[in-house]
RNA sequence: CGGGGCAUGGCGCAGUCUGGUAGCGCAUCUGCUUUGGGAGCAGAGGGUCGGCGGUUCGAAUCCGUCUGCCCCGACCA
């Protein structure tokens, strides 16, 4: 392609709207435009990356035998109404109707669409197990879309959907599924981990996430490198302390402390390390009334957690602080566990806490040295925060540290969620109708696209890693007006290497060098070509890596065996 | 959804408090000079100041209302 004949604007600034790095680069390099929120448009430099990273996920779908189709955009409601998510899915379904007033979305995910496919077109255990994949635009209402790419509302997504007749089968693709996202990711040039998750709003049993780590991530990974473990925080237990609780040393006062109601303003007030403070959390109840959930000072409630404990709500609703008072007739900021008269769940740490401190149930006032079952009832025990770095690992081999990933890939196996509220049947060797089991893999193909600049770029702008950009090499001419030996040598150059089956980028453009040498460096191809009056003399181009920095100083004849060497090793990376 | 902020040429911003000529940088176009890391000079085009309504002799500026966009948000109970 010639740059000459492409309208590409760059831009010097950073736009205000864009946030994380990815977001600026994708915009300062032309590469995507905003139409709206959570919305964009690829432009043609940024479509050829988006379109590399398709064909990789492509490659690999095809070799672990899934099978490519293409479902519709829009839905009818019909058929979300039949697994009851056309009310669950809530606001994040993007909500259309057509001129009779039929009810349709703009799919977020394909699980119903695919479900009918199944129980339409397999009738027999001899068809399975199958999986089918494709690449499409998904919708999703995000309540904030962000960070440009990494959380659009509108974006490309690769989904796949197996059907098995029992566990080993479906057990079977899961495991082929993570060896293909493996390749891919690997592929790719990304350095991503993989961990277990909470399989959450889509349901099923076992799930696993990959994430490309990246400090702009979202998602909190808690790994140790001791025994492997590596999961979603959120998905991590937390392990109870060892050893029996500490027995009661202090007695229990009651203190003024009038305007603390935060965990950090009680511990300023009385010198004491959050650590030694509980938080009460009051949470709406399954049976209606309010529940108390205790924390360490220092620790976050995870709301998975919680969600699961039968005592609780779910969806985990704070109770407002109107309802606490009304119930309580405590403000909030000073409520403890003394007297409270509400059942009180506490997390592991909370409950080995003794000499603690906490709200003394009356306004402007906390209470000292108060340990369980001497000042407040013993509570109900169970794993309720999430686990931060330094805790031990699940998996036993040592302590657990804390990264931050961004989730571009996520394998779940369903089981017969949807295949049986869909009625999805095939029958089996006797002739008796089987409810198939169901998998389903996902990766963020242009959310991959962003996590890749969170990894690779420096402050001259992207750094590609070699399979998904836009093009193999850069070749710039500088001066092409001042010399027709220039540019006719370009000419020669640019056939030569088109034959050679390199993708090259031609920037022949009428434009200063330092403009083409700064716009080279912000769109990131990995490797770079100058040809210009100076070297031409003496018959040489000059190469260099856009990684590294390296330079060298080719021959013409030898063009085509160098850069392809330099191009074979980027596969070799 | 709650809270906060912003809306002025394609992009980044000033001007708004204290009403009266709409301005700067980048980008775009023309010419000349330049030409190995986002050039210099001279000139030019481009704005219903987000929409609607009001106050006023006069509104980007004051008032009301609507819309769009951005940021933060269970953090403590």
């Amino acid at each position: 392609m010639r740059l000459s004949q492409l309208p590409w604007t760059t831009l010097k600034e950073t736009p205000a709207e864009a946030e994380v790095v990815s977001h600026q680069l994708l915009l300062r390099a032309g590469l995507v435009r905003r139409l709206t929120s959570g919305i964009f448009s690829w432009m043609p430099l940024g479509l050829r990356v988006l379109r590399r990273v398709e064909q990789v996920v492509r490659e690999e779908m095809d070799r672990a035998g899934a099978l490519e189709v293409l479902m519709p955009a829009v839905q009818p409601a019909e058929l979300w109404q039949e697994t009851g998510r056309w009310d669950r899915y809530g606001d994040l379904l993007l909500r259309i109707h057509d001129r009779q007033q039929r009810e349709y979305c703009f799919g977020p995910t394909h699980e119903e669409i695919i479900t009918d496919i199944a129980r339409r077109e397999l009738r027999s255990y001899r068809q399975l197990p199958v999986n089918y994949y494709q690449i499409q635009t998904k919708f999703r209402d995000e309540i904030r879309p962000r960070f440009g790419l990494m959380r659009a509302r509108e974006f490309v997504m690769k989904d796949a959907y197996s059907f098995h007749m029992d566990q080993a089968s479906l057990e079977e693709t899961y495991q082929a599924m993570a060896r293909a996202y493996t390749r891919i990711f690997t592929r790719l040039g990304l350095h991503f981990r993989t961990v277990e998750a909470d399989s959450g709003e889509i349901g099923g049993s076992r799930s696993q996430e990959f994430h490309v780590l990246a400090d702009s991530g979202e998602d909190a990974i808690a790994y140790c490198d001791g025994d492997q473990y590596a999961a979603n925080v959120e998905a991590t237990p937390s392990l109870p302390p060892a050893g029996p609780r500490p027995a009661p040393t202090t007695t229990l006062e009651t203190v003024a402390t009038p305007g603390a109601r935060s965990i950090e303003e009680v511990g300023a007030f009385l010198g004491v390390p959050a650590s030694r403070c509980l938080k009460l959390l009051l949470v709406e109840g399954s049976d209606g009334g309010l529940v108390a959930l205790a924390l360490r000072g220092d620790h976050q409630l995870n709301a998975i957690k919680a969600e699961r404990l039968p005592q609780v709500a779910s969806p985990l609703a704070l109770a407002s602080a109107e309802r606490v008072l009304e119930t309580t007739g405590v403000p909030t900021g000073f409520l403890g566990p003394v007297g409270l008269g509400l059942p009180v769940i506490a997390d592991h740490a909370a409950a080995h806490l003794a000499d603690f401190v906490a709200g003394a149930n009356r306004g402007d006032h906390h209470q000292t040295g108060v340990n369980w079952g001497r000042d407040a009832a013993e509570p109900m025990v169970a794993d309720l925060r999430n686990v931060v770095a330094g805790d031990p690992s699940p998996g036993g081999g040592g302590t657990l540290d804390i990264a931050r990933g961004i989730e571009v890939g996520h394998i779940f196996q369903l089981g017969d969620k949807y295949s049986r509220a869909m009625n999805a049947v095939v029958l089996d060797q006797d002739g008796k109708e089987r409810v198939m089991l169901m998998g389903c893999y996902g990766i963020g193909v242009s959310r991959i696209v962003a996590a890749a600049i969170e990894q690779n770029h420096d402050e001259n702008g992207i750094i590609w890693p070699a399979p998904m950009s836009p093009f193999d090499l850069m070749l710039l001419v500088l001066n092409p007006k001042n010399s027709d030996a220039v540019t006719a040598a370009a000419e020669r150059l640019y056939a030569g290497l088109r034959e050679a089956g390199i993708e090259v980028l031609l920037d022949d453009r009428d434009a200063r060098p330092g403009v083409k040498f700064a716009e080279a460096d912000l769109l990131g191809i990995p490797h770079r070509l100058v040809l210009g009056e100076r070297g031409l003399k003496d018959g040489m181009v000059e190469y260099r890596q856009r990684r590294s920095g390296a330079e060298a100083k080719v021959a013409l004849a030898d063009v085509d065996s160098f850069i392809r060497q330099q191009l074979a090793n980027d596969t070799g990376a």
